[in-house]
DNA sequence: TTGTACGCGTTATCAT
DNA sequence: ATGATAACGCGTACAA
């Protein structure tokens, strides 16, 4: 089918049967338990039986339930069922959706918890930052989902109090400054920031120079910025080298900006570069400068694997690890809804993957 | 709150009060509209009446019963409002994960979205795109949602058919190759390459050169590639110049063979460049080759006008308008809600803005 | 203008 | 091992 014929006017009228077929009350309602019941022979109740598996059901009616379901193809009303059985098969993921930065690593946390969730016959509730702690309580009272996983917390987050508030169990993906009484679930930033400054270390890097996040990210309060900073800087304290921290904004001019305030003269030395940013710019700004990360000069970088080994020279660096937090998260969410777990903070191991962006000894 | 002396273990302990008081029967059940009658010294149905406005009500009463209800801070519980009322106030959306390229994008859509979707009292159910059709006919079984929005629609998209099965409301955002009987709503990339192409023949380049999509994305089957495409080649012909089609990887690497493979000798005319990547990683080329759009060469661009500004050299581009998308679906959606609205393919007008990043004459 | 009563489709408690 | 039946909380037709 060719689309040129088509684009006469910018709204395009009507297209197709459906003008004659108005959407209404076409086809029939969806099958409810008591049509299977019917169908199958048995009563009502016994249907939800087979489907819950909450008690003994002979092979037989079993069966027979289960290929009038198949006939039919029923599924439970999602809202009869909660109503009846306190649960409505939905987790709520309250999505920090400013700053576009961190757009890839935000789909990659949502996708392994849709994922995730499907894999236990449970859907995704899609809620925004902006609604606040007033977001959850609402949830929590319109009864829309069993339990919340809430991202991006900050320090100072009124997320916190509210969590403790609420009945329903909430995990957080960070973590406030007070997590007493909540679930903490977040990547072990502080072995990260030690691993990557380790890594300059171990191979004689007089100086390491971070380019930092942006201050517009700084000022948000997101708490593992200065949980990663703090501990970079007592590594490199610990290893008898000095370290230079600089801020800068996510773009090509911070970047530059940043390589123009430390990097050594031509052909002199130059410090061992770690950067949180996604290595993109970074790798461009240096090979403009001629720069070869491995053979001119090391660097080590926080960034996924996705996007380490995206770049011409993929860098020596530590992953945050999104979906593996998502899915111990999920595990997590399931074990809170089966029973009563601690409240606790878990951390994903960090580790490092060497790329060869680091000159090494030997 | 320092966090250093709590990194012992990768998996921390219990932490704070909540070991003491287990999450579970706390607190009061949620208020129902029977607590809030009660409270008003009205009968339930009031309640319901004062809430949906479906019938008269005294000003006396009314402001009792909102009194009561904002005194209990009473929410409907959703599943018992859905099953009553047969509506569920959340809208679907079949969010396309694969391809960490448009995440951006994509965010940008879901967040207008939700926020449009809250403001109508509405939420939203994240879907994932792997359910494929099944998953569009699982939700309205179950009753999950009132209405679906599908985001990335191939030309020979499976849930097309599927959409016209369904009795909710189907709303594509894109379009299949045969649309008769579904609600479409996409970008006018047909205009959108024509203005792009008429910006660049306007001042006289001799030649075009166009960096395409990946041939992953190529081969996904997304419908508008071909659309731009052809448009592009066409108004070219028009305009009597030549175009040379480049389809490229997202990458530094592709970027560089593009620009390899087009770019004239040094100090002899360069053609006329225009990109539908993002014009990130080809500013950052040109800058290396001491090239400067606007200066020595014209460029243009097919991207939003975040990632247009976010360039060292803003391109004149046109903007697929993500945003605007999305609250012209929703508000589509809301009409099909509310009635009968034929089906038919709305397209978003394309307008280009100008930036500098081409030569212009006088 | 307001109250009564039934039904929505499940789950879960009684019986048998 | 299975069948009646009572909630669950709200919307709405019917009565008053």
């Amino acid at each position: 089918m060719r689309i040129d014929d088509e684009r006469a006017g910018v709204a395009t009228g009507p297209v197709g049967p459906s003008v004659a077929a108005p959407r209404g009350r076409r086809g029939r309602p969806a099958p409810t338990s008591k049509d299977v019941a019917r169908v199958a022979g048995v009563s009502q109740s016994t249907v939800s039986y087979v489907m819950s598996g909450k008690r003994p059901i002979s092979e037989r009616t079993r069966r027979t339930v289960l290929e009038a379901i198949d006939q039919l193809t029923y599924e439970p009303n999602a809202g009869a069922r909660a109503l009846a059985g306190h649960r409505t098969n939905v987790v709520g993921l309250v999505v920090p959706f400013h700053n576009p930065e961190t757009a890839s690593g935000l789909m990659a946390f949502a996708e392994e918890i849709a994922v995730t969730a499907r894999g236990r016959d449970y859907d995704v509730l899609m809620l925004t930052a902006a609604e606040g702690p007033a977001g959850l309580a609402r949830v929590q009272r319109r009864a829309m989902c069993d339990a919340v996983i809430v991202m991006e917390i900050t320090t100072d987050d009124p997320r916190a109090a509210m969590a403790r508030e609420l009945e329903m169990p909430v995990i957080f993906i960070g973590m406030p400054g007070d997590r007493a009484g909540l679930h903490c679930i977040d990547f072990d930033f502080e072995t990260g920031a030690e691993l990557l400054v380790d890594e300059l270390a171990d191979v004689g890097c007089p100086e390491i120079a971070v380019l930092g996040w942006s201050q517009d990210r700084v000022g948000l309060g997101i708490n593992y910025v200065p949980r990663f900073r703090t501990h970079a800087q007592a590594r490199a304290a610990d290893r008898g080298i000095a370290l230079r921290w600089i801020d800068a904004p996510h773009t090509r001019a911070g970047v530059e900006g940043f390589l123009d305030a430390v990097l050594g003269p031509d052909g002199g030395p130059h410090p061992g570069l770690l950067t949180v940013h996604s290595p993109h710019d970074l790798g461009a700004a240096l090979q403009q400068r001629g720069l070869v990360p491995g053979r001119d000069l090391d660097l080590v970088s926080l960034c996924t694997d996705v996007e380490a080994e995206g770049q011409p020279v993929p860098p020596t660096a530590v992953s945050p690890q999104p979906r593996d937090v998502s899915r111990l998260a999920m595990s997590w969410l399931f074990d809170l809804l089966e029973g009563d777990v601690p409240a606790e903070l878990r951390l994903v191991d960090a580790r490092l993957t060497r790329r060869g962006s680091v000159r090494r000894a030997g």
